[in-house]
DNA sequence: CAAAATTAATCAAACGATTGATTGATTATA
DNA sequence: TATAATCAATCAATCGTTTGATTAATTTTG
């Protein structure tokens, strides 16, 4: 049945997805996803062509929804600069902290300098959000809503950055942070509202008249 | 010669460092590192043991100096919280960039959940710096030198954070910042200036009263 | 509707290639 | 000459992938 398909697929993308992130891509072995998925190791390259057809399938689940995250933010006419900032780190907070385990992968693989067709996709796309970020911010600028001074591509930086420290390197931000970073619950009640409201103060220091 | 084993053996962990920075632990094989260094493959493992004992060299010899940056400056009694972080930032933007093959290996194995014994070495160390800018941002607050409400922890994800997106993405970061983060020239010369203003103004905007 | 034909899904077994590591012989050094 | 360094060759293990056979599901046909 087409369901059950669907169903399995998505199951050995969920299983590969948390494989990848916890032993990056080489450390991955086919028979170890396989196995922990309960299928035969065929069936991945019946499904996915190979290990990369498969670890480009466990992205391009989720490319989507990242990447209409700031169309309708950036466009909105009726918005401030800082509301627009405001909302995006919102958005961003939610979507970030939930996908943790993902986001560990996604940036343990930009690290890499091998398989740049992989890389490349994975670049382009994220580099969207960059560029509407940018707009935000220069936006600002040129009305005179924030300061005219400030390092816009530094600025990004700290924002990808400061999530990306706590997500990828848990061993150091688990004890700095006072609680576990695994853990998902926590993630949710504590470091969600915590990241949010940091990051707002942060940008609201540096870049607000 | 002792002189020229010790220099051959060098020279296989510079390049080991780099190899192992650019595809990983996994990624990075024994013949390559071997062929890059125009050593025969037999002489890692006569050398260093294994292929682990050469990742761990390539940490332990480096080890050494990161353990005492910022003694002095935490207890310069003559000097103001500001005055000391901004002497952390200057300190810290010269040693981090021009070691980023290194910072790229390091925090990549950091975001690793395997080898736990490295990784626990690594980040007792890490801890350390972390504890002396604490300590700095602490002190500062309780002489009201900086804002109270500041999140200190945060703060410190933010400026290991930043340092690491640009140091450890460069297929983003390069594009962004407009230069390339790999060419040493640039580096030193545009990207640490850059980085150590930018960190200033930052810090300076959000715990400065 | 039921039997036959076709396609899709699943599996155990094996493939060639590559991995890290070791060997025993050879060369250089002290 | 004895010790250290270097090498080509080879090891077993593991890798990702492919195969050919078998079963399940779907479609076609009479």
């Amino acid at each position: 049945m087409e369901k059950e398909k669907i169903d399995k697929k998505d199951h050995i993308l969920d299983v590969a997805e948390k494989v990848f992130s916890e032993l990056g891509f080489d450390g991955a072995s086919t028979r170890m996803i396989s196995g922990e998925a309960g299928v035969n190791m065929a069936m991945l390259n019946y499904y996915f062509g190979s290990k990369e057809g498969l670890f480009i399938a466990v992205f391009e689940r989720k490319i989507t929804s990242f990447q209409d995250i700031l169309q309708n933010i950036g466009n909105d006419e009726s918005m401030s600069s800082w509301d627009k900032m405001d909302a995006y780190i919102e958005i961003y907070g939610n979507k970030v902290v939930s996908n943790n385990c993902f986001q560990k992968l996604l940036y343990q693989e930009m690290g890499m300098n091998r398989r740049t067709d992989i890389s490349d996709k994975l670049r382009s796309i994220l580099m969207i959000n960059v560029g509407e970020v940018k707009k935000i911010l220069l936006e600002g600028i040129a009305k005179g809503e924030f300061k005219k001074d400030i390092d816009v591509e530094m600025a990004i930086a700290t924002i990808y950055g400061t999530k990306n420290f706590i997500i990828n390197t848990p061993l150091m931000s688990t004890p700095m942070l006072g609680y576990d970073i695994q853990d998902e619950k926590v993630m949710d009640e504590q470091l969600k509202p915590r990241i949010k409201a940091y990051m707002k103060n942060l940008l609201k220091a540096y870049i607000l008249n």
